[in-house]
Parts: structure tokens; sequence; C-alpha cells
DNA sequence: TATGTCCGAATTGTTAACAATTTGTTTGAC
DNA sequence: GTCAAACAAATTGTTAACAATTCGGACATA
């Protein structure tokens, strides 16, 4: 894995936790954010807050209105997210291929711990845990293969993920992600993307 | 033209301004961005500015590294690139198929006047202000057709064009929108995809 | 009742000061 | 001269206070 700066942003973390509540659907849709409340809630100011809002805005899963702040964004079409889907699709199958013959051992061994952890969270059927699991899978490939763009497939993963998820159908989550880290394993590109185009849609 | 808020907030003014330096090659590859520096420069604080910076840290065209700041990212290699064109055209297809048929008079007279700007500045080959219009032109329709889109469309926008940019080649330029343009004005869906599709590679 | 205006509370926008970290330079021992 | 520790400067991170804007309700008027 990779280390983390010793102190991380709080701008991070906090954009962390939010997205996660925005998955695991802990607020409605256009519910505004109120940046102090989350604050107190942090336990910073709202300086912190602002920057991490601002953030998901740009990922698309909030929008903002100036003076009026940030709410939550509705959902994506069932057009829009088809699009959504093609370019996430698009992007992973060329970090997949990009990635397979290059990774190294610690590599796999990485993709089989996380692997491993999104098995524990679909036993336990916990949906915020298979979703977080899900996407630092899925995550860890795109990272490796193209920095440039691991921006970009958040926002994709994350609003394709909101507007409907068939994460909740935990033992195929299990067969899909085990093939495709099988594949990876073995160093087949084919296969691995193959079963990639399966597992996104 | 949409009405914007009275006082735009600074933020998007000044991302606006720093992301066209950056389209335009003003700043060098992995140059650091000094926030004072920038608020000296917009005459504000260097709040605003930390807000910008991190808008188009999302967006892909600046890096971030915790307690070093910003910095201008790195080009795409050209594998990257054309991973970003297919999802670009990908969106903007979908956008331009929706867009045609439901588009009001007042959209189709914003889309010849957004055009006449783009030969205007074509005609003074005024690289910077080509490459404004010609983005202005292209996010009307991404944003007429899915405001929910325009974020992700932006930052694959930007980075493509500062990959490695067709732009120079004003005539051209000029000949391709008008097509696309004069396609849109006759409803004709399909030819305005097809050279929407010879227009962005 | 319906409407419009005013006021106050709540919220966002901006700023400047302070804290923490990084970076460059000098100093000194070997 | 080389290397390392210590100091100083530059830069980022965070905070709290203040300014500007929005929102909701009270109240007067027709």
């Amino acid at each position: 894995m990779k280390s983390f700066p010793q102190r991380q942003a709080y701008r991070e973390s906090i954009s962390n936790v939010i997205r996660r509540d925005l998955i695991t659907g802990k607020f409605k849709c256009n519910e505004p954010m109120r940046e102090q409340k989350l604050a107190t809630r942090f336990g910073t100011s709202r300086g912190p807050v602002r920057d991490a809002l601002m953030q998901l805005t740009q990922e698309g899963v909030l929008v903002y209105q100036p003076n009026k702040g940030v709410r939550v964004s509705s959902l994506l079409t069932d057009e829009e997210r088809d699009v959504v889907v093609a370019m996430r699709l698009e992007l992973e199958k060329y970090c997949m291929s990009k990635f397979v013959p290059t990774a190294s051992q610690d590599d796999l061994d990485n993709i089989s711990f996380l692997l491993e952890r999104l098995k524990d969270a679909c036993e336990v059927a916990s949906l915020p845990e298979v979703a977080e699991n899900d996407l630092a899978l899925h995550r860890y490939w795109v990272a490796q293969a193209s920095p440039h763009l691991e921006s970009t497939w958040i926002g994709l993963s994350v609003r394709m993920i909101m507007k409907y998820s068939r994460l909740d159908n935990y033992e195929q989550s299990i067969t899909e992600h085990t093939r495709i880290v099988e594949a990876i394993l073995n160093r087949d590109v084919e296969k691995a993307v193959y079963f990639l185009g399966e597992n996104i849609l």
C-alpha cells in the first residue's frame, strides 16, 4: 500500500466520510449541506469543510449555488447513467490492460488483500463496507495505471453507484471480482478486461 | 444566455483565468502555484485562490501534495489522451443527440452567436481566444443537455487541449464547427453527431 | 384573504492572523 | 571539502472574526 503523509489533510478525510455517507444514502436528494453543522461534526472550522464540499461538487455529487452553498445533487437519469458507465468502462479497461502486464508482486498481493476485504464485507452484508471496498479495489488498478485519471474515475464511479447499484447482490459481486482478480494474478489481460466489462454496468 | 448572479464568486472567475493561462501554456509543467502570488495578482486574499486551485486540481490540470501546495500537472501520455478523447466523445455525442431535438430558438441563436465569436477569434489567429471560444461553444450543448455532466466534461476537455491541440489550424476549426452548427440548425442529429466525431480527436 | 415590505436570524463569502510544515542556508565538526 | 545539525525564511494549513447575502416571519395595507 501507499503510505500517506503523516498528517493527512482534513479536506481529504472529510470528503471521504461525506462521500461514503452520500453513497449509502445518508442524505436526501437536494438536501442542503450546512457548513457549520459539518464543521462541528468533524471538530474543525468551516475552512476544511468548505474545501471538502467543493471537491465533492467538482466530482458532481454535490451542486453549488453562489451565496446558497451546496446541496446534494439529483440522481443521474437512466440515459446519463449509461453514458457514465460507458466512460468509466473505457477508462478502466485502459487501466486494466496497462496494469496487468506491469503489476509488481506487491501489487498482486495488495489486490488479493483488497479482494479478501471485499469478500468479508459481502459476508457481513454491510452495504457501506461493500461499496467502500468495491471502489477501493477498482481504484487500485486505476491509480497504479494512471494517476492522471484517478480523480475523473472517482467522480464517475461514485455517481454511477449512487444512481443504482447492483451492490446489494453480494454473491454476484464476490464471483465477479474473484474472476477479475484471478485473471490479473494469471497475467491474463484479455480475461481481466472481459470480466471487468461484465462487472461494470 | 444564462444570467449569472450579480456577483459571481471569486473562485469561479479566478479558476477561469488560471485555466485559460494553463491552456495557453503560460505556466511550465510541474511549476508550483504560489497562493500568495496569485492572491495579490487577483487582488483577493488566499482563501478564494485556494478554492480555485482545488477546483482545478479536481479537474486534473493541477496536482496537490499535502503541505506542498499544488503544481501544474504533467501532460497526459498519448495513450491517456486517446482514452480521454473517447470519453469526451461519448459524453458529447449523447449531449448533442439530446440537445438538437429539444433546442429552443434562443439556444439556436446562442449557438450561432458563439460560432461567430469563434470565427472572429480564428480570423485574428489569437490562440487563447480560439481555445476559449471553442470550449464555450461545445460547453453550450453540454450544459443544456446535461448539467450533471458539465464538470466532468470540463476536466476532460481542458486536459485534452493541453496535451495537443489542433486549435492552431484555424481554418479547419472554422469549417468543422460551421458544419456542426449548420447541422444543429437543421435539426439533423445524425449529421451533427457525425461532424462532432470528426472535430473531437 | 392576498400581497408586499421590513426586519432579524441563519448562512455563506472573505479576510487577516496565527500555527505547522517544508525548504534553503549557514555553521561547525571531522 | 563533505556531511550533518541547527537556524531562518518561505509556504501551506487552520482558525476565528467580520462582511454580505439569503431566507422566513411579522406586520401593515389594500
